[in-house]
RNA sequence: GGGCGUAUAGCUCAGCUUGGUUAGAGCGCUUCCCUGAUAAGGAAGAGGUCCGAGGUUCAAGUCCUCGUACGCCCA
């Protein structure tokens, strides 16, 4: 602005007004230009090391506003570690494996099932994978960068790269040899569309409810005591399965009776008679136990299927519950876990009728070629005709079903492979004792729950696109396994260098080798893995380790992760795969602090969908209020642990509350600062302990505030820090610069000062936080004026709260102050009399007025636009009335049971007055209770004072402030003189002047106000930067009407 | 069926850990006021069975028990 510029320093000019969003694409610009996000990870050799591990997220679809959230935690505090001087790496990471890459791809292409990929050519298909899940990378870069999360981009780590891939291997190598990786036969949830078991995780995620028949089916005897006389009742909700039945089983602790409905008998649970059977049945007093039941047969329900050996009979089984049904079980072992161990242990047959895609076979009767859950209605059809079908009902419930492709899931008997989770069970639940969650209700609940009821980790896959399990086996003899756990490995076994091969399919199931000395050739099994392993594996995969160069120390100096943050429904996923694999591989899990976070639900509450229109996406929303309004939003809008609701209501508050709040603070400071060239080195600064007492408790706060944020951040609380900050700012601008403006145009130096103190810090606690508001600021209020200022405000050092600054009971004095002022505005309010018109005194309660020292009662004064503050009962006994009310708090703690009877006695004392001058002189009272004098403090009784007749009243919480309404001519001269000041002070501002500019007035009044122009013409000059003031005949550039007032402002 | 969470103003949410008299804030609405930083701020009005029922206690939105509704997770 000035000719010497360049060799004063001085603060860089800050807008009144201010776009945002442009603003942060400017910074965003700054950090590219000044190359700031790699100089924060430019550390000391020595400085400590803060890990943090980026989940990856799938690419393949487009990023959504939900992925905003969980990023905000992800930079919020690896910020502000760096800030505290610690090393923070951030390497991105892509997340490219697995079935819903799969589905994706096979709707693109048509596809509909594992024969359309086969006949596609698996290379093909992979091919198409492989662009997939890069395509949005792009997408998913640019809101990143637009939002202002800082991590690598350029080098990330993705599960599909060769490197990663072989570091997986060596993980499933490492475990294999442990002997925990093995294959079995189970049960398991299987998608017949997909192809392909489920694991728990993702069967976690795919419940739907639906409606099912739920059929109560007759089962003749044939044998036992009940023969030809009796069936059983059967309940089932999957009658497809009924194809198979292959036998019942009870609970041999029940005890089952016979009920009869006149023309049949039944058996069922004793327990269940009436729930099962409902009205009109009676039991006929013959009862047998479970027990007594084994191998009784019956006649099984369908004879559509050939069985290999003898079935169709009574077991026992502990796990037959009285919950629900009858209390017999049908049993089918191919379609469920309890069944197989339950026949296995009877050498019962499995027969299976389904094939893999979910279909019957084709010559079975009745149902061949049906899908599984289309065969139920037929079913039902055909026992309802045979006379077996006792009541079908419609059963709804929450049923697993494919969390990609929404297909009801089958229970189904297949080979697999499976970690053997449980066996590290107790190490598991070890590591998440030692581990802190974040809200940590999810330790003990959700997660460790889950981990109490661990079972085995379901991970092979009959699928194309993901890690590919190395293990090889020998087609000679089956038991003989290879786990192979690198490209190099493989080379030796096969004698070739397969370095550069893709470790993917189809290129690695053509890789076979011999071992010398054993017949048989080995071939790769075919399954890929759960893609949860690959990035549960991030920790030490992203590195290559341990098979690439640097990789061993890099991870090392990385593991484990002091801090991972993802939404909630991660507990099964990820949080689960990184715990479990570091614990079966490192024995140790892979992170220490693990942020849980809600979930983002639309501004109707309801989750985000394209059928419900009502998706905000994440872009258009920081193109209108700005990232570091979404920021907030996220960190600190609500409890993070629940869901919540987003929507542009919030994110405006957001920004017309605290964002702008904050700048025009800013501005505010920078525009007097520098039209007086004032700067924190132009002059000498004086010590706080000399400043006024307004300034110091800006200072006392600010430290304050800086404590309470840190503590909060260092509890990963961002909700405690966001709210204190914006109560902050909110003083800081509404008390302080309010009470302090007067002194800001006067240059005050100790004012400038504790101002720019106080953006200092704010600055640095916000930038965390609001990184681009934050790093403006620093530009244009730090940088310029302070020597050796860090460029950026992000490698600045996170400040420390100076405890000496803190003064005990200084904020709530000024809390008292401004109570005090806002009584006394609701009073004038009351009286219907402007702030503007000066009156002579307001009074307050003798114990608020003489806990105030006279700066605050000043400023009180000024506020209220009084002349005088006084407090009640000095000089004006007869104006103020008393009354007196027990303070329950300290009376209880005394009195126990008799707080009551003390408080109603001081209450009704007849003698309100004299308590009230006893106790606020210093000295003590007393009350007669129930005879008994009783001792009484100050602290101990709530006295509030009231004033009688021709004053303007507001009291509260005993608290009150009286106004002398009673006006004199001066005071009305003062009053429109006032007017005057404001009426000119608008012509000023909306003639466009600048603040400092000088004007010339002159004016036409009449009555009152020519009177009170005349008589305080030297002070209106004075506050409207007049050099003069003329009275005339004819000014009218500016007039008002209801004052009797017109002027013309001229500048000089 | 089990576990966890939530329930406070029309709406969004604090307050509950550590019980205390008259339960707060923001948004929205109405009427005023203040203002040479402000898209800000203040006052007043309207708006509450603090989900329900018991219990503990001198005193319960807060602690305990049981229940209801909703949500999430699991079976």
């Amino acid at each position: 602005m000035t000719s010497h510029a360049s060799d004063t320093p001085s603060y860089r000019p800050v807008p009144a007004h201010v776009d945002l969003p442009v603003l942060e694409r400017e910074i965003l610009d700054l950090w590219a230009d000044q190359g700031t996000f790699a100089a924060t990870l430019d550390t000391p050799a020595d400085a400590p090391r803060w890990t943090f591990y980026e989940g990856p997220p799938t690419a393949n679809g487009t990023p959504g506003t939900h992925h905003v959230e969980a990023r905000v935690f992800k930079d919020v505090f690896p910020r502000f570690k760096t800030m505290q001087g610690y090393h923070v790496d951030r390497k991105a990471g892509w997340d490219c494996h697995g079935l819903p890459v799969e589905i994706a791809v096979e709707k693109e292409l048509g596809f509909n099932g594992k024969p359309d990929i086969e006949a596609y050519g698996i290379a093909e298909f992979n091919a198409k994978c492989r662009e997939a899940v890069v395509r949005n990378v792009d997408l998913f870069e640019e809101m990143t960068d637009r939002m202002g999360y800082w991590v690598d981009m350029e080098h990330p780590y993705r599960t599909m790269e060769p490197a990663y891939v072989e570091s997986v291997w060596w993980a499933l190598s490492t475990i294999f040899k442990k002997g925990l990786l093995t294959e079995d036969y189970r049960v398991a949830p299987y998608c017949p569309r997909c192809g392909t078991t489920l694991s728990d995780h993702e069967l976690a995620q795919g419940y739907e409810t639906i409606t099912d028949p739920s059929v109560y089916v007759r089962f003749p005897l044939t044998s036992g005591p009940l023969a030809g006389r009796a069936s059983m009742l059967v309940w089932t909700t999957t009658p497809w399965t009924l194809v198979s039945n292959t036998a019942v089983a009870v609970n041999p602790a029940f005890t089952y009776v016979l009920a009869t409905g006149g023309d049949e008998t039944l058996l069922v649970a004793e327990s269940l008679v009436e729930k099962a059977l409902g009205e009109g049945w009676t039991t006929t007093g013959e009862t047998f136990s479970g027990a007594e039941m084994e191998r009784w047969t019956y006649q099984r329900p369908f004879e559509l299927i050939e069985f290999p050996s003898p079935a169709h009979f009574v077991v026992l089984a502990d796990y037959v519950t009285a919950d629900d049904g009858t209390g017999l079980v049908h049993q089918s072992p191919a379609f469920g876990a309890d069944d197989m161990i339950v026949c296995k242990g009877y050498d019962l047959p499995v027969v299976n009728p389904i094939r893999p895609d979910g279909h019957f076979e084709d010559d079975v009767p009745l149902v061949g070629g049906q899908f599984f859950k289309a065969a139920d209605r037929v079913l039902a059809d055909d026992l309802a005709s045979r006379g077996l079908m006792f009541a079908e009902l419609a059963y709804e419930h929450a049923y697993p079903h494919c969390w990609r492709c929404h297909t009801p899931l089958m229970y189904y008997a297949l080979p697999a492979w499976y970690i053997r989770t449980t066996a590290v069970k107790d190490r598991l639940l070890a590591e998440n004792a030692d581990t802190n969650w974040f809200p940590g209700t999810i330790k003990n609940g959700r997660y460790g729950d889950w981990l109490t009821n661990n079972i085995d980790w379901s991970l092979s896959r009959s699928r194309y696109w993901g890690t590919p399990l190395p293990i090889w086996r020998n087609d000679a003899d089956p038991s003989r396994l290879v786990c192979v756990e690198s490209l190099a490995e493989l080379s030796g076994l096969t004698g070739r260098d397969l370095s550069d091969l893709d470790p993917h399919r189809p290129y690695i199931d053509d890789v076979t080798f011999e071992i010398e000395g054993e017949a048989g050739t080995y071939r790769r099994v075919p399954d890929v893995i759960d893609a949860w392993f690959d990035s549960g594996s991030m920790p030490f995969a992203q590195w290559g380790y341990p098979h690439a160069e640097g990789s061993q120390e890099k991870f090392e100096q990385a593991y484990p992760a002091q801090y991972i943050a993802e939404a909630i429904d991660q507990t099964r996923g990820w949080f689960y795969s990184l715990m479990a694999v570091g614990t079966l591989v490192f024995d140790q899990s892979s992170y220490e602090n693990v942020v849980c976070l809600g979930h983002i639900l639309a501004e109707d509450g309801k989750k985000m969908s394209k059928h419900l229109g009502n998706i905000l996406l994440p872009m258009p929303l920081m193109d209108e209020h700005g990232a570091d309004a979404l920021r907030w939003f996220m960190a600190c809008s609500g409890s993070p642990w629940a869901p919540r609701r987003i929507g542009n209501t919030a994110l405006s508050e957001i920004v017309r509350k605290v964002l702008l709040t904050y700048w025009n603070t800013t501005a505010f400071h920078v525009l007097y600062a520098r039209t007086e060239g004032w700067t924190p080195t132009s002059g000498s600064v004086p010590p706080v302990a000399e400043r006024e007492v307004l300034d110091q408790w800006l200072l006392s706060e600010l430290h304050t505030l800086t404590r309470d944020v840190t503590a909060a951040l260092e509890q990963f609380d961002t909700q405690t820090a966001g709210t204190r900050i914006a109560g902050f700012v909110d003083d800081m601008s509404n008390w302080y610069v309010r009470r302090s403006r007067r002194r800001f145009w006067r240059g005050d130096a100790a004012a400038f000062a504790t101002l720019h103190e106080t953006l200092d810090v704010l600055t640095r606690l916000m930038a965390p936080l609001t990184p681009f508001i934050a790093e403006r600021v620093w530009q244009d209020v730090i940088v310029p004026v302070t020597p050796d200022a860090p460029a950026s405000v992000h490698l600045a050092t996170w400040p420390v709260a100076d405890e000496s600054l803190i003064v005990d009971g200084l904020g709530a004095r000024v809390d008292l102050a401004r109570r005090v002022t806002e009584l006394g505005r609701a009073a004038r309010a009351e009286a219907k009399v402007r702030t503007r018109q000066p009156l002579r005194r307001a009074l307050l309660a003798s114990a608020s007025f003489h806990r105030l020292e006279a700066d605050l009662r000043a400023d009180i004064a000024e506020e209220l636009n009084v002349r005088e503050l006084q407090p009640f009962g000095e000089g004006g006994e007869d104006l103020v009335e008393y009354s007196l009310k027990g303070n329950f708090r300290n009376l209880g703690k005394r009195f126990g049971k008799g707080t009551p009877a003390v408080a109603a006695a001081i209450a009704a004392h007849d003698d309100p007055a004299a308590v009230a001058h006893a106790l606020l002189g210093g000295t003590t009272a007393s009350v007669e209770v129930d005879g008994r004098s009783v001792e009484l403090t100050a602290d101990d009784v709530v006295v509030s004072e009231r004033p009688r007749e021709g004053w303007s009243v507001v009291n509260d919480q005993g608290e009150t402030v009286a106004l002398d309404l009673e006006l004199d001519d001066e005071l009305r001269l003062a009053g429109s003189a006032r007017e005057a000041i404001r009426v000119i002070q608008e012509a000023r501002k909306s003639s466009g002047l600048e603040i400092s500019d000088r004007i010339a007035v002159t004016w036409t009044a009449d009555g009152g106000m020519a009177d009170a122009l005349r008589t305080h013409a030297s002070l209106i000059a004075d506050e409207v930067l007049a050099t003069s003031i003329t009275e005339t005949s004819d000014a009218s550039a500016f007039s008002d009407d209801e004052l009797g007032f017109a002027f013309t402002v001229t500048k000089v």
